[in-house]
DNA sequence: TGAATAGTGTCTATGAGACATTATTAG
DNA sequence: CTAATAATGTCTCATAGACACTATTCA
């Protein structure tokens, strides 16, 4: 590293106050399904979930809050939150995306503290055997439209917001709905998905438009059998309802064409 | 702030080693046009430029570099952003946008920095009066397909790249055009502003489709003049070309209709 | 049989895509 | 006239959107 040369002495790191940490914050999501009350084979009502815990120091004890730690100089910020995430969920290998920065002065009682959040996506169950952590007193899901209404520590409100306006607004442009589905899955599994996380979503010919041989625009594919034919579930339903999978393919947009 | 007790004896900020620093990397970009050679009434040459500058102190002195600088504990690290695009380009009110953390150990030799990196979208002419700051040897606009072969300071190389990569997305998806063009335009300049920051993008009956009643999906209208009657250029061509505005609406994109 | 979901038929209007053609002005 | 760009005509086929209709299975 020729442009690595020796210190001057002269250098001084900063003349200016530094960061008194630099913690991330991660929102997690899930969504939970609960069979439909008149026990006929029918549709799960889904819901979309946040994961909180209860701060059980100062500041903000007794707070909800989101789950996250401090990053440490031998990582990154994403590594810090892939690490923070299993420690506090116990879940690896799921999506966890960066979406922005927090750092407005006095946003943290403790000092200057610049904070990178995440949003992660786990699917039901992962989420099973979880425990609360040093920090934490305990760890709950709430609802979305729950937890929106709640006053939490720190401005969380403010980056749940955040995330929620994100994976909205990613789950109809980007394929992240396979975060929340098995690998194969029925058109109306995935319609409902969709419509869990954002509700203004609606297209009447749904199936159709995503199916259609022309109009799936690759980023579904048919499950085949062993045999060769279309695969079916009649998980949800009477009548049995074909199998899909997601593709690799990612469609690019444009506003233009 | 009832939250927000007495700072236990007890608490110390962080037992960790925290930050020497929260840089913010601004990849300032700008279209410049050159007349083209035959001297007649022609489209102009466009061509995607981005600011360096040119250390002239270690850490990498006499390299190429991103501008920005530290961020400070009365800020946030938009703030900042915007305070240092000011600052060394003189620039105000143009877009500064938030795209994405660098934080990998080791990548400032002068300590642990945690840079946030912004892309600003500047006017050609905006930057004509600037000038070297003290960081800075020397301020140049490169075109970007030479910057992108530069071996430039820190990791800058790869923030240039994650920064073309998002305002190309951006161009398709969002108006940000507008940032170059004049408030009034015709659709063969926006044609080439869109191409010029992502060529991949082609679309043979672009005037058509953005302009035909139904199918401007309200992103356009027409500029009026005083008469009612639509208004028009003759800037690049002999045939008027009729003028545009962009609405504020912004369409949803969505992979599923 | 009815309940519940899956999936198709059919119609119209609009859109995309391709290319040829015409229009307008400067020089 | 020619050069250069702006804009329209025309054709085909795919798609969107609406809504009625049929299909399959369970209980």
């Amino acid at each position: 590293m020729n442009e690595r040369n020796e210190k001057p002495d002269s250098f001084k790191p900063s003349s200016y106050r530094t960061p008194d940490g630099v913690p991330t914050d991660i929102v997690v999501f899930t969504i939970a399904s609960r069979e439909k009350e008149g026990a006929k084979k029918a549709l799960p009502i889904r819901e979309l979930q946040v994961m909180l815990i209860q701060r059980k120091m100062w500041p903000f004890e007794g707070k909800w809050a989101l789950p996250g730690g401090f990053t440490r100089d031998t990582e990154t910020v994403h590594e810090c939150a892939r690490r923070e995430l299993e420690e506090e969920t116990g879940v690896s290998g799921v999506l966890l995306e960066y979406f922005n920065v927090y750092s407005a002065p006095g946003r943290d009682p403790r000092g200057w503290m610049i904070s990178h959040a995440f949003f992660a996506l786990v699917r039901e169950g992962c989420l099973a055997g979880r425990s609360p952590s040093d920090e934490a007193a305990e760890v709950v899901l709430f609802p979305v439209e729950e937890a929106l209404e709640m006053e939490l520590a720190f401005d969380h409100a403010v980056i749940l917001r955040d995330a929620l306006e994100r994976i909205r607004h990613q789950m109809l442009t980007t394929t992240i709905a396979k975060e929340f589905l098995p690998e194969q899955f029925t058109i109306s599994e995935l319609y409902q998905v969709i419509r869990t996380v954002a509700p203004a979503f609606e297209e009447r010919n749904f199936l159709r438009k995503v199916t259609s041989t022309q109009s799936r625009k690759g980023i579904l594919e048919e499950v085949l059998d062993s045999d060769g034919r279309p695969a079916v579930s009649n998980r949800y339903s009477q009548r049995p309802a074909q199998l899909y999978r997601f593709t690799d393919y990612a469609p690019e947009l444009s506003i233009y064409g």
